[in-house]
RNA sequence: GCACCCAUAGCUCAGUUGGAUAGAGCGUUUGACUACGAAUCAAAAGGUCGGAAGUUCGAGUCUUCCUGGGUGCACCA
């Protein structure tokens, strides 16, 4: 709501300027003045317009009296209560507080319009199925599905897609552990119960170290890999095995977050059904790769960099050009990821074939690529043919992903170019640990790291926090916390406590809370330094706060209801006593009420900011000040609301608290954050 | 060598297309529980925004240079 009054003072402020002044303004800034007092939208417009109309006539202009001239023309909107120069002359908007309010309990029901438009295309968790998920592939997972959330939130149709390199280095050097280490057949490694993802972590560890003590074993990987590309015999069969069992591991971890997919396609669909061969087509066919003759790459179809030709001819260390395909022919990464690229924004003329991999417990099915055509028909929607992608991907890839964007668009009719333009890498820096972290994994570190402030995980050495360890501390410590709650909570109010498997659920929930949040507070651009104590914090600026924040609200009406109070009606009890409102939000202590209903209706634009950026920490930021400034109204004496003596006031008061549990809810909903039965 | 990212309070981080007095959390100090549950709140101390120059009415934010960290630049994926 607060958004479409926004786009009406912009718009008067334009039709002001243009009647004044004959002109345009490009960017028209309105913010939010830093304290309600001041207003609820600040224009610093006549600051810019001075600057142009003296850049245009030479005349020095003074702002205050710019700001006047405007402020006549924008004084009679109906949401606007007055205009005020202030400053040196920031033009400050002050908004009808009680009709605002009013309006803003109404029941929402229109949904918001999509800005892009047409079905998005997220791709993220892409882990490498061959051990246990750790805390940085979390990161992408769960940073690539509050995109997802978010996108859904501002109205787009959201694809969710999974990407699994089922035929890569990483799967095979696990195949070799099997085989050669520890001399299991098919059959074995079936039998092998328990943890599965944790059973590979160990194992891939040892084989880094089986291919240290005897580098000729390294012959055994690209023996493996040659198996695991052609698809037959045992090799290839106990590779499929075991991506697809780690696969249902990590599906479940991320389950456990609320984290799911809707298709996944696999490397081995990208080169059995021959998506490079019809890419690699088109490339040729466009002149947009070339086959290199001479020099280091001789042989190897290229993608050249730009602005190339200076350095053609000069052998250096670093080549800029990406090569696509080997001189023996085989088609590496980068070229592989172009062909899967050409087919999510449906360039390639091609698709997979599909089948049900797994049903999540909400009735949600997840499907996988497959080279088979199915026997029956079995329907599903169709995926791919995307409006734009977003490849939620870590920052050190963004040179490959440069390269992945450039050939698609070589390749890509006129008419899809806009697709390609609006679709991005969402990077984000690794998550590392600090020295005390590794020590508490059971890590010896030598003199040179104990010096750092962050040490990066090693997959290779089993170095990482793996995912359902950290949830599983998390839910032990929440779960203590609930269950000494209840015992007080028997005591108190006999006969309302939780049973323990309620208490069970409540400590998950305060777990996600918690590790999604964490997560969620850092900018893409940080790189995490992961350490134990922050991680299962729970106070301050935590998932926990604001989960702690939304359990109050809830509080409020249950302890309402059960004192008898009615809090259905509100918007209509208000309404007829329109006149009185007012008062509530004038003075001191009124400017208090209004900066927390201000807060919590910036949701909106908050989310659709989120949004444009591709950046969850700004709705994070954003739910925790709300959380904030929630409590503090919670704790200030007068607004204690079961206290109440004036009626209306209470009414008000319960007004505010439905609206900011509103937007606290909301907003937890978009970073996944589900509220407890308890805390 | 080339490219990208980062540098803000003791520590970990925000800082909205350049805007009003640079904000949080943790830590430190001092207070507040006799039921809208303190996983909380109130308050204090703590900053030449790495350095220098520039653009601007206005710079933590933009430009250039310098210093100090991190990452990428494989016929790996």
């Amino acid at each position: 709501m607060l958004l479409s009054i926004q786009e009406k003072i912009r718009t008067r402020i334009r039709e002001s300027i243009a009647k004044n002044f004959d002109l345009t303004l490009q960017n028209l800034v309105l913010e939010h003045p830093p304290k309600v007092s001041l207003g609820d939208f600040a224009a610093p417009v006549a600051f810019e317009l001075a600057k142009q109309l003296k850049a245009a006539t030479g005349a020095k202009q003074n702002p205050r009296q710019l700001a006047e001239k405007i402020r006549e023309d924008v004084l009679d909107l109906p949401e606007v209560e007055r205009v005020e120069v202030a400053g040196a002359g920031y033009l400050n908007f002050f908004l009808k507080r009680s009709d605002v309010f009013l309006r803003s309990l109404q029941p929402q029901t229109e949904p918001a319009t999509p800005r892009i438009g047409g079905k998005l295309i997220v791709e993220h968790t892409s882990v490498n199925p061959n051990k246990a998920a750790h805390i940085g592939h979390l990161r992408n997972a769960v940073l690539g599905d509050t995109l997802v959330r978010l996108l859904r939130a501002c109205g787009e149709t959201v694809e969710v897609q999974n990407y699994i390199d089922n035929t890569g280095v990483q799967v095979a050097d696990v195949v070799v552990g099997f085989q050669h280490i520890e001399k299991k057949t098919l059959d074995d490694i079936k039998a092998i119960p328990g943890k599965f993802d944790d059973y590979c972590w160990d194992l891939y560890s040892k084989v880094g170290r089986f291919y240290e003590e005897d580098k000729a074993r390294l012959e055994l990987r690209a023996a493996a890999l040659h198996s695991i590309e052609a698809g037959t015999g045992e090799t290839a069969e106990i590779a499929e095995h075991v991506a697809m069992r780690i696969l249902q591991c990590h599906l479940d971890t991320m389950w456990r977050l609320g984290i799911s997919y809707d298709v996944m396609p696999r490397e081995s669909e990208v080169l059995h059904l021959h998506f490079w061969d019809a890419a690699f087509e088109r490339l040729k066919a466009t002149g947009s790769i070339v086959l290199e003759t001479e020099g280091r790459n001789k042989g190897c179809w290229v993608l050249p960099a730009e602005g190339d030709e200076a350095a053609a001819g000069e052998e250096t260390e670093h080549d800029a050009d990406k090569i696509l395909v080997r001189s023996n022919g085989t088609v590496n990464y980068t070229g592989k990821d172009i062909a899967y690229h050409l087919w999510k924004l449906g360039q390639l003329g091609m698709d997979f074939h599909y089948r049900p991999f797994f049903t999540y417990p909400d009735g949600h099915q997840v499907w996988i690529s497959t080279t088979e055509t199915p026997q029956a028909e079995i329907s599903h929607e169709a995926f791919g043919n995307g409006a734009a992608y977003f490849n939620v991907i870590d920052v050190g890839q963004s040179y490959t992903q440069d390269f992945v964007k450039k050939g698609i668009l070589a390749v890509s009719e006129e008419s899809a170019r806009v697709r390609v333009a609006r679709s991005s890498h969402v990077n984000y820096e690794k998550v590392a640990l600090t020295p005390a972290s590794c020590i508490e994994l059971g890590f010896e570190l030598s003199e040179e790291d104990r010096k750092r402030t962050v040490i990066n995980m090693a997959g290779r050495k089993g170095l990482g926090v793996k995912v359902d360890d950290l949830i599983n501390r998390l839910e032990a410590a929440a779960l203590k916390r609930v269950a000494e709650h209840e015992v007080d909570r028997a005591q108190k109010k006999p006969g309302t406590e939780l049973t323990e498997q309620e208490q069970v659920i409540a400590s998950k929930a305060i777990a996600v809370g918690a590790l999604r949040y964490f997560l969620l507070k850092f900018t893409r651009n940080t790189v995490i330094a992961f350490d134990f104590k922050e991680a299962l914090a729970a106070e301050g600026e935590s998932g926990v706060f604001l989960l702690y924040a939304i359990r109050r609200t809830y509080a409020i009406f249950e302890e309402a209801n059960a004192r008898g109070l009615q809090t259905d009606n509100l918007a209509q009890e208000l309404a007829d006593n329109l006149a009185q409102i007012p008062d509530y939000f004038s003075g001191a202590e009124g400017d208090d009420l209004w900066s927390l209903v201000n807060l919590a209706l910036r949701l909106e634009e908050v989310l659709q900011e989120a949004a444009e950026i591709l950046e969850p920490a700004r709705l994070a930021k954003y739910a925790f000040q709300l959380a904030q400034q929630f409590s503090a109204f919670y704790n200030t004496k007068n607004n204690r609301i079961l206290q109440q003596t004036d009626p209306m006031r209470q009414k008000v008061l319960f007004g505010i608290v439905k609206l900011t549990q509103r937007s606290l809810e909301s907003a937890g909903k978009v970073l996944g954050i589900e509220v407890p039965a308890r805390m």
